[in-house]
DNA sequence: CGGGGCATTGATCGGGTTCAACCTGCGTGG
DNA sequence: CCACGCAGGTTGAACCCGATCAATGCCCCG
């Protein structure tokens, strides 16, 4: 559970072409490529320098900060946190990622992680090279294009949270970002589970445990949502646009 | 006042290509992409597709939020400030831009910019046109790789800010930062201007401008810093590195 | 049944905001 | 040349949101 899974290469779904592509099909990595103009035989080109990774169970890292970065990958199947550790031992929770979002672009900058990157349910990857997919890049503009799409979005969801906003707005934001982000993964908008602990959702938003549960039970009296653990309902979606809407900037 | 200055081009510094290529030998992106492994004949493309802007005054702006995107742009001489403002009107600071940075990275998702940028003072720009910096980046893999690193960075620094320090880490983080990038570029480390109103960094710390005032009081009383009006001497390096350690990571 | 991790709830505390007044340098016009 | 105005900056006092500390509850798993 201490060990890094990356380095790691489950070889057998690699066995024929046909199985990864196969496998890829469901890839949202690839996905995303073709719309950004890519034709079937540059994704053959993609394809090939993918590897399957996973399963990974909640708790194994994906990577580790200071790991050497060779790889960026891209989430198939669960939600992976990414984090750093200051010297006084707090965690500081950077993002989660769910299926079809990519991880490891902000170690292009430097050669090693500049955070841990961990399972928080059973995850599955597709992990690409970067300097194999550099490469691809320069010969396919599509993909060139969709990475830099992909850091730029990164560059502008990394500021949203960074404003001086109530735990309120914190707190729905985080929620109908959520929501729309497994929408757009074709998850159901209104119901779904929080896969990360309250000291998760805490570390990433930025406030002690205890807010976060009295934010969500006031949310709860308030009709806005029902929680029970971590299953959740979104009741009012409006309102909590409305609160979320400074934050995301509608 | 109100106009924007990027669509404009100041087209006789374009005169002839050696006058580009004396203009743009002090261009920190040329010269990063020097050392990001290009050639000299591959520098010369680079250089045909930019266009020199400014100079601009305070108060300009480079562009506002919802202009169409169409290039991203490196100070060559002054200061950007990029910022949005939110419904209620209230201003929110992403950055400070500094000779040899790049602005409008964080536009490339998307076919218009999202956030507003404002010369501090007279402020000079390269103005890379960037379907055409795209398409030299698939012939340069030193011009991708150097993209890809600086969007890279900006990821990582837009979520320092983010975490929940306190006034003075922030403050010491600010003035730190704010050194080493003046170094960088050659300028003293130790003695500087602060370019930008006191609202400006309260703005961007997500502190109150009162806070600003009385952290800067502090830090003058305990010996950190001399400072008067904008100009600005710091005394112990040491002793703000410490502060500033766990906001920037070192 | 017992234990341990996570979550909730209550009481208190404090850093930073807010509101308000005042200061200071600088440009402007009489 | 000085009075005025004004924007940016500073200083002081009260307040408030969220943190912290502490205790209790609740599941899940052994």
């Amino acid at each position: 559970m201490s060990g890094t899974a990356f380095p790691r290469l489950d070889s057998k779904v690699l066995a024929d072409d046909g199985d990864v592509l196969r496998f890829c099909s469901t890839c949202a990595f690839s996905q995303a490529c073709l719309s950004e103009g890519m034709d079937k035989s540059a994704l053959m080109d993609l394809h090939v320098l993918v590897e399957h990774v996973g399963p990974l169970h909640a708790g194994e890292h994906v990577f580790r900060e200071g790991d050497p970065f060779e790889a960026i990958a891209a989430v198939r199947a669960g939600t992976v946190k990414t984090y750093v550790v200051d010297r006084d031992g707090h965690e500081q929770v950077l993002g989660f990622h769910l299926p079809g979002e990519v991880i490891g672009l902000n170690a292009i900058d430097g050669d090693r992680y500049p955070c841990n990157a961990v399972a928080l349910d059973t995850v599955m990857l597709c992990r690409f090279s970067f300097p194999k997919i550099s490469v691809l890049a320069a010969r396919l503009p599509g993909l060139q294009q969709h990475l830099f799409r992909l850091m730029s979005r990164d560059i502008g969801r990394a500021s949203l949270l960074a404003g001086d906003y109530s735990a309120d707005q914190r707190m729905a934001a985080f929620l109908i970002g959520l929501s729309q982000r497994l929408a757009a993964r074709g998850f159901s908008p209104d119901r779904f589970q929080l896969t990360m602990a309250r000291t998760d959702i805490a570390n990433y938003l930025r406030l002690a445990p205890e807010t976060v549960s009295r934010v969500l039970k006031r949310f709860q009296d308030d009709g806005l949502l029902q929680v029970d653990r971590r299953e959740l309902e979104l009741l009012d979606r409006k309102q909590l646009e409305a609160l979320a809407a400074s934050v995301l900037r509608h």
